[in-house]
RNA sequence: GCUGGCGUAGCUCAAUCGGUAGAGCACCGGUUUUGUAAACCGGAUGUUAGGGGUUCAAGUCCCCUCGCUAGCUCCA
């Protein structure tokens, strides 16, 4: 049940497959129905398993998902690798009995005694969330479940299973609520099946961008420099560059799609003032992600010591320092905005710029380059009438399709509607929700899920988000609606009947982070990148030190006509040359013998193609990539 | 931050019951001058993540810290 499988993007510009956590109970063809039933019933076994060797561990939910299912346990125990193994043969010995599962319909008040009587409280708390009437249990061997079902026939149907791992979670995903212990496995319908999943993940780690991110020379985590904060390495900020500078064409030219539709470039420092956080909430609403700056000045005068907090004589009553580090681009475009006085002839104003940002995030979250604690952000603002604010949103949305498309990624598309703590009044709610809604009507009808009490405090958004080599779903572009900002810093422009109103803003991020993206680009390609983005286009390989001038002057060529070309001066034999090529993913290889420098010609390798026999001079070399790079042709790894 | 797991040379990994750390690749030196995925010979390589403890003796056992990691929570 590979996500969104039955949803690839056929004859569609954009895949829009939604793709629960959790699997629905809803339109799954016959194959799924099976799976999730294995799975669901497989989840039944283990906590059985677990009861049976653990007595007195205690249940919470135990769901299927996505290739397999888990089970939430609160414990005394701490839960091993090895329990892992105790529980599965448990399990096996346990699915021999060829216990039936057995459903029974009983009264709310009737499961509610009897959750109580074992002592399963959790149980019983969500008993008690459930509407009143007939509540169904499912019993197999010895063991009881509420449960809304469906399951297989009988345990004997429960073979092809594998307990992967033990975790930490939360009664009801609240931190605050009791700690369980959570042990994930995975369940198939055939040994097969089973055997092909497991081999599938091998195969997926080695496209990890963490693992090629060392191999191939990309970036690098220095453990001095702090947790979560990537340095790239030569080839690594050749890609980079690449991306950025493609980006930046398609901001100024307006290149995805809506040249009329063009940014202006802006530049902003790194650290603002304290008192702009204030003004800007972030202060007070994004408070735990924030790095402050202190100057030495204020550390040597105590100013941040609680007593000088209650100092009058200081403007520093926090403790916080004079200034902050921006987790955010937003607030210093708006300071921007608000130079001068603005008609609504220069709306909508759309600005941007590729803003470094540094959040502190929790320790645990931290994850290569996909989450980390300084990443650029290819960021832009968007200040808008209301008029213009449905036509803008449909830009920014077509400019992240037209991205996501170029390198062929499967992503959706999501609505994410207002959370219950929020600023601004429910009418401007509707009307922001509503003219997200009304342009994913439009672009993605029927494609895009919606994430009621997902937004953020001051807008309604829709985010794009791609998945990683072992199906995390990761957020990357996102457009957001915001009623907060211009309030607060009191933007103003001058209306058509000269009187002073305020403009609608939107944040947007197409890539996300360049960050981000580009480890979900290392996954996509397997290290192998497009031509236009590949570190290294071509490496020049000398069969003997005989042809190294020759060599040299190959390389020289190709450097003249703007490639980044490479010579192997190594002492090493062809065939070790070819190798490390590989190795390296470098798209073209070409070699030069003794051949070669006679007939003044160049025999040409590619990494996808082999050899290839109609590229034998530098200027066929040339044409064929030059073409390759405009087109920005790519190619997946086979 | 929380719950599990992990941390040995640049990389991948070994080291029996606690007995003084080793292999391949990479690197360096030499030989070889090479025709499509690993030439040959030689060499150096470590505060076993850091700190503390137990012990005659710790990579190995215990504690603390740091980092990585699977998830939870949070998010670009």
């Amino acid at each position: 049940m590979p996500f969104g499988s039955s949803l690839a993007n056929v004859g569609l510009p954009y895949s829009l497959a939604p793709m629960p956590i959790i699997a629905k109970k809803i339109e799954r063809d016959e194959r799924e129905e099976c799976l999730y039933r294995i799975r669901h019933s497989t989840a039944h076994l283990m906590a059985e398993a677990v009861q049976v060797l653990f007595p007195g561990t205690k249940l919470a939910f135990g769901p299927p998902v996505q290739d397999g299912f888990y089970y939430d346990f609160d414990s005394d125990h701490r839960f091993t690798d090895e329990d892992l193994k105790t529980i599965e043969s448990k399990m096996r010995e346990l699915a021999k009995k060829k216990s039936p599962f057995v459903k029974k319909s009983i009264s709310k008040a009737e499961a509610l005694r009897l959750f109580e009587q074992q002592g399963e409280k959790l149980k019983a708390e969500h008993v008690q969330t459930l509407s009143d009437g007939e509540i169904t249990l499912y019993e197999s061997g010895g063991f009881v479940d509420l449960c809304a079902g469906p399951h297989v026939e009988s345990t004997a149907q429960l073979e092809h299973f594998k307990l992967t791992n033990v975790s930490g979670s939360y009664w009801r995903g609240d931190e605050k609520r009791e700690r369980l212990q959570r042990i994930y496995g995975t369940a198939w319908d055939s040994k097969q099946a089973l055997k092909a999943h497991l081999a599938r993940i091998e195969e997926a780690k080695k496209r990890d961008h963490r693992v090629l991110g060392k191999e191939l020379g990309l970036f690098e985590f220095p453990e001095l420099a702090g947790p979560g904060l990537p340095f790239y390495l030569p080839k690594g900020a050749r890609v980079l560059q690449q991306l950025k500078d493609w980006m930046w064409q398609l901001h100024i030219t307006g290149g995805y799609g809506h040249p009329d539709k063009t940014y202006e470039p802006l530049a902003t420092p790194h650290i603002l003032r304290t008192d702009a956080w204030k003004i800007s909430g972030h202060l007070e609403n994004y408070r735990e992600n924030m790095f402050m700056v202190y100057s030495l000045d204020e550390l040597d005068q105590g100013l941040l010591t609680r007593e000088s907090r209650e100092d009058s004589q200081t403007n520093d009553k926090d403790g916080l320092g004079n200034y902050g580090l921006k987790p955010m681009n937003c607030p210093g475009h708006v300071m921007l905005f608000n130079v001068g006085t603005k008609s609504y002839r220069d709306l909508p104003a759309r600005y941007f710029e590729f803003g470094t940002v540094y959040r502190y995030e929790r320790a645990g979250t931290l994850h290569g380059m996909l989450r980390v604690r300084s990443f650029t952000q290819d960021d832009a603002h968007l200040f808008c009438t209301p008029d213009n604010v449905a036509r803008e949103i449909e830009g920014v949305f077509d400019f992240c399709c037209h991205i996501l498309d170029t390198f062929g990624f499967d992503y959706h598309v999501g609505l994410k509607t207002r959370p219950e703590s929020r600023l601004g009044t429910d009418e401007i709610w509707d009307m922001a929700e509503n003219g997200l809604r009304a342009v994913l009507e439009k672009r993605a009808a029927g494609k895009y899920y919606v994430q009621e009490g997902d937004a953020t405090f001051y807008g309604p958004k829709i985010d794009f988000t791609i998945r990683d080599c072992l199906g995390r779903e990761w957020q990357g572009g996102t457009i957001q609606l915001d009623f907060n900002l211009p309030e607060r810093f009191e933007l103003e422009y001058t209306d058509a009947d000269n009187t002073r109103k305020r403009p609608v803003m939107i944040h947007r991020a197409i890539l996300g982070s360049f960050e981000r993206f580009f480890g979900l680009l290392i996954e996509e390609f397997g290290g192998a990148f497009p031509l236009w983005l590949a570190p290294i286009h071509v490496r020049v390989l000398p069969i003997g030190d005989t042809q190294l001038s020759y060599a040299q002057s190959v390389v020289g060529e190709l450097k003249r006509r703007g490639f980044r070309a490479e010579l192997d001066d190594s002492n090493d034999k062809l065939g070790k040359k070819i190798r490390n090529g590989k190795m390296d993913k470098v798209p073209y290889l070409v070699v030069v013998g003794q051949k070669e420098v006679d007939d003044k010609t160049i025999t040409t390798e590619s990494y996808h193609d082999g050899k290839l026999e109609d590229v034998t001079t530098v200027d066929a070399l040339s044409d064929r990539m030059n073409d390759e790079i405009e087109r920005r042709v790519f190619r997946r790894r086979a």
